[in-house]
DNA sequence: GTGGAATCGGAACCTGAGTTCCGATTCCGC
DNA sequence: GCGGAATCGGAACTCAGGTTCCGATTCCAC
């Protein structure tokens, strides 16, 4: 079935594919969706031909690396587990999650424009069963209200996201608010579906 | 100084406007500002012309609508100070700007978008003294913690906006946790600047 | 009712950005 | 080295969507 045979390629491909990937990362961090496919191929020093031929077409440059940033919060949230502490491991995965959102402007617009393809490569790459650990495991030790979901963490990130783009505003200080919310102690009120 | 003068307009004009406006709101709500001026003028029932010459720009018909918008969120703050209870009044104007950014896309990507014309638009409609009464009155009567600033209603109002895209989330959720973030007791971190 | 000024409508124009195409160039097995 | 196949580069094409333009139409003062 599988269509994507390992064939071998020429040194100088293998070589530019790597160049457009790392421009493309940069360029897409800086600009979100809207960048174009000329600055890229300018940074990655190559022609747009160049870049379409090892990307059939804008969206599919965008997805690959999009799946990329999922397996690196997926890194995060595997390193948070060997921490001990299971509260500092939550604020550790979110605070990680965040400053990644802060710093790459097409990760925000992935959670907000392509919910559906998130919920997919999340679920591809073990970031959701790793969030359901981290929630589980700091509900089992107390120091996460119960009524908390892995999904929220997500949630969480996704209403993090913007935040980066009105400099008025910092996601730290909101991180904050929310962590505070997410104590089990306290006056709370009952969450919503 | 003053150039725009009250000249009366022929009555069809003024009808048109007011249609083309009507229109606006609805098709702009629903794509944001990707919304596209031939399908305002269609349900408009007027043609593309008429819309250029009401508003000589995309742009300048988006910050009008917008300019609308901070003036019924003024209005919802304005309502809230009615309420006897403070904190009901602080919970009560951020469930209504939150239902609103939801029902808006556009009203999302203002806040996204235009971080500085949005401020600078909130201070003359007035919304942001209101929002710092309202936070004042709350921490007065102790039912709000003493760190939090008027500005940070619109930080958290700027945060739920995009939710409403993801189908999988609700921000009545994500302002659950975030109101209970917001109480002045509890164990709490001591919020970034 | 009539004249002319204001307004309308929508086809045509323009620009920007994704994509294609093909001659030039580079790589690699012999 | 040589030959040809894979790859490159970037000018040119395409298409979508904002904006303009001007003949047709509508309104209002007289």
């Amino acid at each position: 079935m599988s269509m994507t045979e390992e064939r071998p390629q020429r040194a100088d491909a293998r070589r530019n594919r790597e160049a457009i990937l790392r421009a493309a990362r940069h360029i897409f961090a800086k600009d979100g969706s809207q960048a174009q496919m000329d600055d890229v191929a300018k940074r990655a020093k190559v022609g747009v031909g160049t870049v379409y031929r090892h990307f059939p077409t804008k969206e599919a440059l965008f997805e690959a690396l999009a799946v990329d940033k999922f397996d690196r919060l997926a890194r995060f949230a595997d390193e948070a587990m060997e921490i001990e502490d299971p509260w500092d491991s939550v604020v550790t995965f979110l605070k990680q999650a965040a400053a990644m959102h802060a710093s790459d402007r097409a990760l925000s617009e992935v959670f907000r424009d392509h919910g559906d393809f998130m919920v997919g490569t999340a679920q591809d790459c073990g970031l959701t069963d790793l969030g359901d650990r981290l929630v589980q495991r700091a509900q089992a030790a107390g120091v996460l209200r119960k009524d908390i979901r892995g999904s929220d963490l997500g949630m969480i990130c996704c209403s993090l996201g913007d935040l980066g783009a009105v400099p008025v505003w910092s996601w730290e200080r909101m991180l904050d608010i929310v962590l505070d919310g997410l104590r089990p102690d306290g006056t709370q009120s009952e969450l919503s579906a």
